[in-house]
DNA sequence: TTGTCACTAGGAAAAATTCCTAGCTTGAAG
DNA sequence: CTTCAAGCTAGGAATTTTTCCTAGTGACAA
């Protein structure tokens, strides 16, 4: 757990994407201190294997079928909660980066990066550091200084907030609530600017990141 | 265009994510007759590079940031009918096939197959044949009998309907692919009746039940 | 050559949205 | 018991988005 100079650093591969892993693997190879010892491509095979054999590092990619990376990410940390995960997925997003972090992640990084950092942000994980991409970075502590946005909102705004999250029409809501279509336009657009979430789209993935709402069937 | 023994075939990658290309060439690399002669990240960059240079195979990815993989299709279709363009995406589904093989692709695999049977694909392409995802093939044909409202859509409609899907503005639309904003806003209203879907997550859930896009992380 | 289809977009009208303003109620502070 | 701030409500006017209708173009097949 101290020595990082003779140590081999041992590395699983967890994307479903045969093609991608290939890519991960050409640059780790021109590195002889790390080694990729197994891989998997689904979640679910990923947890199973992590029981079965130690490895250093987890690469970890968030958009698979199945249970999904996150899921993925939170079992592992759940049952091994030193174990490193290094997340690199294609989604450049500081709302992800932040909950990924939070369940336990030590990194976070995107498939457009400069693929020969690989190397580097393993060793830099290895070595107890959490790699972060740089755009994302920035959007990142703008995140955690400021609480939740949604806390920022009026008990009304954030009742209609759900609703509109929960992809409810305007005039639906007015006659559930009670109020003329204007003050439901009204919130929406005071919404919209508290929480710099424009479109319908936007509305209901932050309501699902933040579980304010249920995930459709 | 007949001797396929002696010829290399020259290949470009279009492909955002280095990691991804890096992983189609370690593959590639293993066939002498195969050669990686350019690679674009954007569909834009890989358009300038094919009027530039001769390529035999494209092998193009659909996700792209900026125009996206669809419309960069049609634009080499429409200036190089004969281009032979393979369809590598991690979308696998069959409406999608569906649509870029209407277009013009010479063939539709995913980035989930074994990306040894890459090199064959490209050598069946050059050969005039037109390579696809196993999985897809069936679903492809069953796709004529029992069609789904979104088959009934034109390719550009299907287009538009995918942008939309996935939360982007009719602004944003519009520009990736050229148009007037008028012809988006009426691509929208007409695939609004055709599928009766009206809200934007109407088409998001949709899009997301039939795998058309990746579900949010 | 004609006709159909996919694609494109403009004009006019309708609907949704924003922006500004203001009245009302309630509860807390002076 | 006022006074004041905060939360809730909504209307008018302006703006933007969306619909609906119409029409031109190019490709391609009969």
């Amino acid at each position: 757990m101290l020595n990082t100079q003779n140590q081999i650093i041992r590395v699983m591969l967890v994307d479903d994407h045969a093609v991608v892993r290939a890519g991960y693997k050409r640059f780790i190879e021109l590195n002889p201190e790390i080694r990729v010892i197994a891989e998997a491509t689904t979640g679910e095979e990923a947890y199973e294997l992590i029981k079965q054999i130690q490895v250093d590092v987890v690469i970890l990619d968030l958009s698979m079928p199945g249970q999904g990376g996150f899921e993925t990410l939170r079992k592992i940390m759940n049952r091994f909660p030193k174990q490193k995960v290094l997340v690199f997925t294609m989604h450049e997003n500081a709302s992800t980066a932040n909950q990924v972090l939070k369940i336990g992640a030590s990194g976070y990084l995107t498939k457009s990066m400069n693929p020969e950092l690989i190397v580097q942000a393993i060793q830099d994980v290895w070595r107890g550091g959490t790699p972060i991409e740089e755009g994302v970075a920035s959007a990142l502590t703008d995140l955690q200084n400021n609480s939740n946005p949604h806390d920022n909102l009026l008990p009304r705004e954030y009742e209609v907030f759900l609703l509109l999250s929960a992809g409810e029409s305007v005039d639906l809501i007015c006659s559930k609530l009670n109020m003329s279509s204007r003050t439901v336009f009204n919130y929406q657009t005071t919404i919209r600017k508290k929480m710099n979430l424009y479109t319908q789209i936007e509305f209901n993935h932050y309501a699902l990141r933040h579980q304010l709402i249920q995930s459709p069937p």
